[in-house]
DNA sequence: TTAAACTTACTAAATGGTAAGTAAGGAAGC
DNA sequence: GCTTCCTTACTTACCATTTAGTAAGTTTAA
């Protein structure tokens, strides 16, 4: 087995369930199999390592979702949603560790990886403006409803745990599917959305 | 100056900022202007100085969000989001330090938070029951309610700077009120879950 | 004088990072 | 065919710093 893939794999599981400062190489380390110094071989450093954990998977969540284009923004904005979802089930440690540095703001996050999410959000922009053209959608602040798709979606995912906690007290099903939560996300967000 | 306040005030800003791991009792002790022993002095442990930080400003929540009842579940609704918003800007620390604990799957919170904040569910719970059972709501899965109500305010407030970051690369206007955002929030989700 | 409110000075563990060494294997020279 | 050399892919052993936590002593106020 590839060694680095190996530390690329259960870094990426420990960064999401942890966030940066929460993981140790040592830990990692333990769990790839090798020394912490066989990490330092082939990452030049924690952040490094970090970056080649998380960029791959966000410039796959762009792929995807500029792999859509449509006359109707109301598609459009349904596929935007479900981009999110679909990655973020392929890669459950994306959300998670999407989750952890949005709240840590972004401290770990290079220019690069800034300059990619401000492409996501640029479709967004494109989506909306197009459906406001057209009549379609009432004229929204974006950013909150960047922050309306998102934030349930990735909290979704990070919370599950801590739902599960909280459910003892309360009677009631707690667990959906990503795309089940994406699908009710998209439903809302469009009756939200949409004019008249 | 009280001590015991002082080092509650500082511990309340930098658990906000950085997170329960991100927080050295040193540096908190050098900020409140006493000796790292002097926090062990007021307080048992790091985790007991973080719940006497959250735990009261949870309460208030509570407080907040049980002083409105009617018979209008959409009045209800109203109240219920814009008590989180009324208390997250009181306590701008309470935002981001719930944020860091629902990434971190509420590692550092102990049963009588976990408790408090099922108390808070309940309500929306009552809420949502009401409406369905008045014909005003349509039935949803409460706990995705939940998620695009608490999560986007929670992550307004965090997200400031990764905003103004990702805005450098887009000619947009980021920077709302939180109170507006909740506003925004509160007529879309409305909007979204009311009947027909 | 005595209790409360601290400070000084430490410990033990963890952590990011590094320096130095080494086993395996292939290429180059003779 | 054999030796020398070099590179790749690591490991061992360490360092410097940070951190939660503590024990023992000191100041302050009633």
């Amino acid at each position: 087995m590839n060694k680095k893939e190996e530390i690329l794999k259960v870094a990426s599981r420990e960064f999401a369930k942890y966030g940066y400062k929460g993981v140790s190489l040592e830990n990692i380390a333990k769990k790839s199999k090798v020394t912490k110094a066989a990490i330092y071989y082939y990452f030049k450093s924690k952040l490094e390592l970090f970056e080649k954990v998380l960029l791959p998977k966000i410039e796959e969540l762009i792929d995807e979702i500029y792999s859509f284009n449509s006359e109707n923004p109301i598609e459009e904005l349904k596929h935007y949603i479900h981009s999110y979802a679909k990655i973020f089930k392929k890669y459950p440690c994306l959300s998670s560790i999407l989750a952890h540095e949005f709240v840590d703001n972004g401290k770990h996050l290079n220019e690069k990886i800034i300059e990619k999410l401000s492409k996501i959000f640029n479709k967004l922009l494109s989506i909306l403006n197009k459906g406001i053209n057209k009549g379609v959608f009432e004229i929204t602040n974006p950013f909150s409803v960047q922050l309306m798709i998102v934030s349930p979606l990735i909290m979704h995912q990070t919370t599950k745990n801590l739902r599960k906690r909280i459910s003892k007290y309360i009677d009631i099903e707690i667990d959906s599917d990503i795309e089940n939560i994406a699908d009710i996300i998209s439903k809302k967000i469009l009756k939200a959305i949409l004019k008249e």
